[in-house]
Parts: structure tokens; C-alpha cells; sequence
DNA sequence: CTTTCATGTTTGTATATGCAAATGATTAAT
DNA sequence: ATTAATCATTTGCATATACAAACATGAAAG
């Protein structure tokens, strides 16, 4: 293997991104239906399993920045897919129901998604790497 | 293991996209010597070992969509990092002397980043992961 | 109680990135 | 040789995302 493939093959972060960006591309097309990036479904399905939830935590579990949290549901909470409690300096978040009808779909199309990358990674062989990619996330997050 | 965290889990879109996001916050991070985001500075490889390459080749190596490709290169020679020759409707690009000793320094920061993570997630893991990330992105992208 | 401190959220600003449309240049077809 | 088709690059526009600074609220200390 040459110098260079070695590198680019080589360095976690150079092929973390690419694949985040290829599988984004793949998220998205799956997605298109929902009128949503798919960043976003992630957060109503955090929501409808959490009703309430304050945005730090929802930071936390989907390791975004606050900036990036409160720009997210301001969105959802314009298109009345979530609507915002303020109690102090916190705030709580809830799905409307148009938010549970749309996580209902997202939970189809989700699975069209784990059968698309499938049908090309393998399923054995996505679900080893999303663990392990969860598995690592958890660690980085750790020590910083 | 609740539904919820088991969706987050497996769903191979999320795990690598907030993975993804933790590599480039630690690269940033050891990079930030350099004064370029990550990105740019695998451009510069690439180009060091393909002195003269196409950007149409550039994308495909670091599968970036064209129109990124060209903004990269555009700060790029505005910072004399890189030239651009312009050959009928293809553009070659070269590094300039001083791209080729930001290179020598990035070979450098790479050492020390792959020294980073892997002291988080274990050498073998790392390189493992990173191989299978690699593998993953070409059977996607030959997917589309 | 009021001042200080800690914590959560929001806003300002910047960047990476993509898609689709426009431009520019080479090649093929009549 | 002019027109049509093809291909590479660029530009316009939109979005995800981050950091740092500002803001707001609640808690602790004097």
C-alpha cells in the first residue's frame, strides 16, 4: 500500500468524516419524505422517549452543542412538532402530536435505512461498527 | 438495554456522524497550531503525493461535493499554500514551497493526534476501526 | 438582603459542506 | 465549421455545526 493510502486509510479522523459524510448522503435520501435532516428525527425520537427534557441533556445524548440545540428546537418548535416549557433557566421540551406522528414515521423509515446499509455494508458487519462507533464516542466524550 | 438507547445504538448514521464529531473536535484541537480546520490539511497531503492532480480527483479522494473542493482550494491559494494552473476546462493544483512545509509540520500533528486517540480507545481498536471505516465509505460510495 | 458565583439558554459570528444552476471548455455529430 | 452533447469548475444559496460572548435565573456567602 502506498504512503498515501496508508495515511488516508489509516487516520480515524479522515475516515471517520468520510463515512459520516457518505452516510449522511444515504440518511438524508432515506429521509427526503420527512422534509427533515436526519440530525433532526434523532432529536424528536430523544424527545418522545423523554418528554420534558431539559436541552442540556439532550446535548449530552446527542453531543451537540448548546448553540446547535436551541437553533434545532426553535425549529421544530416553529413547525409545532415540539413545543418549549420555560421553568427557570432551564427549559423543557415535549413532542405536539404532530411531533408523535412524525416520529411514527421515522421509525419506518429507519428501518428502510438499517436495510439499506445493510444490503450493501452487511448486517452483521453495521451493527459490530455502530457499536463500536458508539463505544468509542463514549470514551472520547469522557476524557474531554 | 432501553429502546431508546438501543435505537441510538445501532442506528449506524447516528454512531458515525457523533463520532465524527468527537474525532474533529480532538483534530481540531491538535491541530490548532496549524491555523487550518483538518479538512484543508488532508487536501494538502493529497496534493503533496499528486503534485498537479484535478480537483475532480481531489473530491474523489476526499469524497467532498466539487463545489467544496473549490472553495478549499480558493483559501488555499489565497494563503500561497497551493497553486492553481488552469488547462483547459481542468484546473491543476500544486503545493507551493511553503505548502509543502506546512505538510512537514501536519506529518507531525497527525503523530501526535493518532497518539491521542489512541491512548482513549486502545491502538489496536483505533487502527481497526479506522480500517473498517475505510472499507465501509468504498462500498458506499460504489453504492451511488 | 444583596452581591457573587454557577449553571442553562440564547445570540452573534464563522466555517464546512452540499445541491442545483451557471459558466467555460473540449469532443462528437451533422 | 457550426451545433449539440459532455465534462470540470465555479457561484448562489441553504443548512449543520461550533465557539465565545451575552443573558437570565437560581444558589451560596457575606
Amino acid at each position: 500500500m502506498s504512503e498515501e493510502n496508508q495515511l488516508l486509510t489509516r487516520c480515524l479522523y479522515f475516515t471517520a468524516s468520510r463515512f459520516a459524510r457518505n452516510m449522511t448522503r444515504l440518511a438524508e435520501k432515506t429521509f427526503e419524505a420527512d422534509d427533515l435532516a436526519p440530525t433532526y428525527l434523532y432529536l424528536i425520537m430523544i424527545v418522545k422517549f423523554n418528554p420534558g427534557i431539559r436541552q442540556k441533556e439532550l446535548c449530552r445524548k446527542l453531543s451537540i452543542a448548546p448553540s446547535t440545540s436551541t437553533r434545532f428546537v426553535s425549529k421544530l418548535e416553529k413547525r409545532k412538532l415540539v413545543t418549549r416549557t420555560s421553568g427557570g433557566k432551564d427549559t423543557y421540551i415535549t413532542l405536539t402530536d404532530s411531533g408523535e406522528a412524525v416520529y411514527s414515521r421515522f421509525q419506518q423509515s429507519l428501518e428502510v435505512l438499517f436495510a439499506r446499509y445493510s444490503a450493501i455494508l452487511g448486517s452483521e458487519f453495521s451493527t459490530n461498527l455502530s457499536k463500536r462507533l458508539y463505544e468509542a464516542s463514549v470514551k472520547l466524550e469522557q476524557n474531554y
